[in-house]
DNA sequence: TTGAAATTGAGATTAAATATCAATTGAATT
DNA sequence: AATTCAATTGATATTTAATCTCAATTTCAA
C-alpha cells in the first residue's frame, strides 16, 4: 500500500523504486511512533535488507516530499519524523531537556482553531502546534 | 533597564557582568526581530565592544535562562531567537498560495494550552501555533 | 545487448554548537 | 596594596548531523 504510493510519487519525478529505497520505507513504517534518521538507519542496518546512511538520509528527504512521512521538529540533535499513514492528527508537547515527545489531542483545542480562522476570514487546511518546556520527569530535575 | 534585569540573573547565580556580556546584551537587542547566533556575532564583531564567538555562544544561553531572550525555532541551518523584552506573543496563519503571515492572538487558545499542559503534567515554557491553508484573498481563487 | 540516466556507498566535507584549558580578570579579604 | 580563588575569556579543537562527491554499479527502455 504504502509501496504503491510511493512508486506512484517516484515514476512522476523519472525515479526508480530500488531495493535500498524498498527498505527504507519499511523500516520506516516499523517504527510506531517518533525516529530519528539514525535510529532508522541502525534499524536497517541490523536488518537482512540494507542500505547506506547515504541512502537512507536521501530516501527520508524523498519519503517527505511523498507525504508518506512528515518532519515533525528540529531538536537539538537532530530532526524527528514519523510516517503519517494511518495516523490521526495531533500535536506535540516536546521536552527542551530530555528531548521527548509528548502527543495530545483536543477536540476544544481544534475547534477554537476554526473559530479563529472564521473570524479572520482564513481557510486554514492544516497547523502544527508544538509546546516547549520541561516533561513531567525533567521538571522535577530543574 | 534589561541590564538590570540580567545582573540581578546573574547574581543569583554567582556570576558578573563582564563588558563581554554587556556587548552581548546590548547587540541582542538591537535587533528587533529574530535573529540567529552567527548574525549576533558579526554584529558584535563589528561593533567597538568585543566578545569571541565562545562568549556569544555562552551568554545568549544565559540570555535564555534569564527569560530576556527566546529561542523561537529550530531551523535546517541554525536556533533562531528574538529578545522578548516589550514584545507581545502571537501566533501566525500562513498562506499556502502567496506566502502572507497573519498575526493573531487568543487569550481563549492560551488558557486552554496551559489546561493541556496542566493535565498532562507538562511544564510548558513556550509554544508555536503556525496554521496552513489560504488567505482571505487567494481563498477565492483556489 | 547496448547505452544513457539513475543510484549507490564509502568517505570527505560542512557547519553549528560545545568543550578544552591556559591565561586573565574580578572582587572579597586580609 | 597584596593575596587568593573562583569566574571568565578566547583561540582552538572537537563533536556530530546532514550533505556532498564521485567512481562503480544498477536499471530499464530501445
Amino acid at each position: 500500500m504504502e509501496n504503491k504510493i510511493f512508486q506512484n510519487f517516484l515514476e512522476k519525478k523519472g525515479l526508480k523504486l530500488t531495493k535500498e529505497r524498498i527498505a527504507v520505507l519499511k523500516e520506516v513504517f516499523s517504527f510506531h511512533d517518533h525516529f530519528e534518521p539514525e535510529r532508522l538507519y541502525l534499524r536497517i542496518k541490523n536488518s537482512d535488507s540494507k542500505a547506506s546512511r547515504a541512502s537512507v538520509y536521501r530516501t527520508l528527504n524523498l519519503l517527505v516530499e511523498s507525504g508518506l512521512v512528515e518532519k515533525v521538529t528540529r531538536t537539538e540533535k537532530s530532526n524527528v519524523y514519523e510516517h503519517t499513514f494511518g495516523h490521526s492528527h495531533h500535536d506535540h508537547m516536546i521536552c527542551d531537556r530530555c528531548g521527548s515527545i509528548t502527543e495530545f489531542y483536543s477536540e476544544k483545542l481544534e475547534n477554537l482553531q476554526k473559530e479563529i480562522c472564521r473570524s479572520n476570514g482564513f481557510d486554514g487546511k492544516s497547523h502544527t502546534l508544538e509546546i516547549r518546556g520541561y516533561c513531567n520527569k525533567c521538571k522535577k530535575i530543574k
